[in-house]
DNA sequence: TGCTCGTACTAGAGCGCTCTAGTTGAGGAG
DNA sequence: CTCCTCAACTAGAGCGCTCTAGTACGAGCA
């Protein structure tokens, strides 16, 4: 930096301000100033100028690295970041590297805020780390003082998935749970009271789970059923899930739509391949993230205090795994 | 940490040694040390001592947020990584953020090395890049002054998958190519030397890709073939282009792996599945990591000049899609 | 007794920025 | 012509650590 003011044949400072963006100097100036660091190879060093100022705009973020939906996130994260002028810093969790590490990693770095992707946090770790500093629980929906929540109205994509399987016709319809995973209570209950709310048969439960492992073993567990007690359409927790109960329904000889039809959850983008063409509910991730973002940047500029969950609409999308029944 | 000095009634310096775990302190102070910023609170700020420090031991890796295989990378770079005393810090690969942009941003940080996975820098960007640190690129062969390679053996991956059905009395074997994706050219290549090796008919290639969409695409041109011309094995480019194409054959009404055995590339997650039990070619995605941050760090601590590609073994895992042919 | 040596500890100068509190000088108002 | 204002720029004190070059002191030795 000292060179390049040399170069510039002005002080540090003025490259500072040239650099930062800011005001106070003038057209020429920032010319030579940028000229004279091209030259050199300078790039400002940001950890230095983060240490300087007061505030880092530092946002950390937690998530399961290799998760298809929380990839879709983090591409909204950092979009919505950019735009209040914040910096996202990454934290994976791996098999190897627990959510609490990732959160240490993230304090360890000064982040203003913490945004946590699918946490399983048990609540007084939350809590704690809540009064630290703003956080905020993207996809879980948490009920811990000082957490904020952005997540999906999973309650009511269960109700429009049962509503749409109802319209075509189905009245034995049931779901692939998703046991304790993020969601998986709210999607149980929006599916409870939609098939309450119509007047459908009240079917236990078929034991899913996150993965499309889960959903075979449904599949397995649906197919053991007396013939005759099965259902006509499934809600699966989530499309994983939901493909991998296709493919094992399909392997036992089933035709869907035509003798059974499957609806999803999150519309992944494996759903909309031709091939598979899964009818879902979509998880509007850019707006989970744009609102997470924009809560803990509430929080941080505007002093906001936390406040009550936002909830996003899911919306219905149909494609080619639901018909009439047979 | 001032006052935790001050609570412990030490310097300065001496806490700092303390945290650092460095010698100089007896056991005592530590305890008394560790005792005040316990009861203060106080964490270390790790931007500060990385500016400190002559060194920051810091590696940046660029890799594709939601790639199933780059998260069981990710996993095996954090794991290397602390062996090594070095810190991992992610930048992510979106639709959204450039892989230059995401390079951009580890520079900034100052990080001594970088970790480039599955890279789709063109090459003048790499030549540059490796000119200001040590470079790794893991799974893309590049063949680039200054840039370290890590990665699998995949022609030696497809010779094994060509011998293995070779084996099972397979003689019309077809590979549904993977384009310009990293590994792709070098697939092609060991799949047609084992099948000139082995004396097998010459067959065109599937035009395949990365993605289950590919995968079923290569299935409908496999189709498409005229009778008696069809290949009685595949394959595949990696695994999620296998699943695609299994999708896609069996939802056609072929058998698998009665009419036909297909071998994938990878061995992510699913295809270990019960109800997939995808027979594939395993990437040693914990060796690649740990080779790659080896590879780095010999650089950066033991001064060696960048080496010639390293090359993982890959390993043939038999499950239950391939067969004797009909 | 005086000397060296090693351990435990401290002072203070960086690291590469930011930012406050200036200084300078040109232009406009009175 | 003086005074004020404002834009352009600078000096230098931090930010929270690390690390070098010390100091203090008790033990061991001749």
């Amino acid at each position: 930096m000292e060179d390049v003011a040399a170069r510039a044949g002005v002080s540090r400072a003025l490259v500072s301000i040239v650099f930062r963006g800011a005001v106070g100097a003038s057209e020429g100036t920032r010319e030579r100033v940028f000229a004279a660091a091209a030259d050199l190879g300078y790039q400002p060093d940001r950890r230095a100028s983060r240490l300087g100022r007061t505030r880092t705009r530092m946002l950390g973020v937690v998530f399961g690295v290799g998760h298809a939906f929380h990839g879709d996130l983090i591409d909204s994260l950092y979009a919505a970041a950019a735009v209040s002028d914040y910096e996202v810093v990454l934290s994976g969790v791996t098999p190897r590297r627990s959510e609490e590490e990732a959160v240490r990693a993230l304090l360890a770095e000064r982040c203003e805020g913490i945004v946590l992707v699918g946490s399983a946090l048990p609540s007084p770790a939350l809590s704690e780390l809540a009064g630290r500093l703003p956080a905020v629980s993207v996809l879980r929906d948490v009920r811990v003082e000082g957490v904020d929540v952005v997540r999906t109205d999973d309650a009511e994509g269960l109700r429009q998935a049962v509503t749409h399987l109802h319209g075509l016709g189905h009245r034995r319809i049931v779901h692939a749970d998703g046991g304790r995973a993020p969601g998986a209570a709210q999607r149980r209950r929006g599916y409870r009271s939609a098939a309450r709310r119509l007047g459908l048969p009240s079917m236990p439960l078929l034991p899913g789970g996150l993965t499309e492992e889960d959903g075979a073993r449904a599949a397995g567990a649906l197919l053991r059923l007396p013939p005759g007690e099965g259902p006509t359409a499934v809600t699966a927790f989530n499309d994983r899930c939901a493909l991998g109960f296709l493919d094992a329904v399909r392997r036992a000889g089933l035709m869907v739509p035509e003798q059974l039809s499957v609806v999803g959850f999150d519309d992944i983008r494996a759903a909309s391949y031709a091939h598979i063409a899964l009818t879902t509910i979509r998880q509007d991730a850019d707006a989970l993230g744009r609102l997470a973002i924009e809560r803990v940047a509430s929080r941080l500029d505007g002093g906001e205090p936390p406040g009550s969950p936002v909830v996003v609409a899911p919306a219905l999308v149909v494609r080619a795994t639901t018909g009439a029944p047979r």
